[in-house]
DNA sequence: CACGAACTGCAAACTATTTGCAGCGCCGGT
DNA sequence: ACCGGCGCTGCAAATAGTTTGCAGTTCGTG
């Protein structure tokens, strides 16, 4: 495999900054890796670990690393995990540049997802963290509801 | 054990609705469902089904009933499920009166959870409903940080 | 180019949650 | 107060998602 860059680079980062995060962790760049960075850069949703598997249909890789996978890119926080309330882990590539923060919505019928891209609770995170002495305060929200199609 | 009503009515719905909203859907007051509802009624935090069967010690009732009693209080609307982005399923009794509709602020250390009462969500989920197409459109939302004992 | 640390596949272990089944108990009707 | 039927429960086993132990393989540095 070439070290070549991708024609389309929907989001996130590429192989080049996975390869210098990674060295800089004393972490191996690897196939499976970059198979996963790759599969999900390619979704424009989040996706389960199984689903990451599925796609990875032909190369050889692991459930099991995909799980390992996802959790180096998430301590290099390339990668981003959702909950959509199923209980399901589900994993995103954090956009490029931004911090990639950002929520969905999702229809609880067919599944679909649609990203959210503004977040407007900043100014409500301070003012719970400030009333109740927290630091370091993060947050996790979706919305969830019928789509057009399936009302 | 008597019918007699408790001294202590922290929140939430008492025997004599779980009684009647449950004699609406043919469905039977026994003993779990009223030990489970009894648990979380005493219960400040949503509190996971493992540890609602750790509270109902010495009563007689099986992990597996507990999830079944979880699943019809929540059909009926009694009960409320919230995840902490643990993928651990986590149940509150929904609050006498209102729809019960609120957020938690959780110490992402220690575990320790704020009740947060306000929503301000509203208006920002009409917005985002609307120029989606989505119709009947809720949320999730929890808050994580460090709380004061834990910087 | 060799070496060691990191990584992978495979299978087994775990944890949370669900389900099949046979017997028991609640509840409306009598 | 008693009966009969439909839930409901306990128990155990089945699922489903995720993690882990181990032995062999690979990456990246010296």
């Amino acid at each position: 495999m070439g070290t070549g860059h991708q024609h389309c680079q929907h989001r996130g980062a590429n192989l080049a900054e996975l390869a210098d995060r990674l060295r800089r962790g004393a972490r191996k760049l690897t196939g499976p890796r970059q198979l996963v960075l790759e599969s999900l850069r390619h979704s424009r949703h989040p996706q389960t670990p199984k689903e990451i598997h599925a796609a990875l249909a032909g190369q050889p890789c692991d459930l099991a690393t995909v799980y390992r996978s996802l959790k180096v890119l998430s301590d290099l926080g390339m990668v981003q995990r959702f909950d959509f309330g199923d209980g399901i882990a589900r994993f995103e590539l954090v956009a490029e540049g931004r911090d990639g923060h950002h929520h969905h919505l999702i229809c609880t019928r067919c599944a679909r997802v649609v990203e959210l891209d503004e977040c407007f609770l900043d100014e409500i995170q301070q003012r719970i963290a400030t009333a109740n002495g927290f630091r370091a305060v993060t947050h996790k929200l979706e919305f969830f509801g019928l789509c057009p199609d399936c009302q």
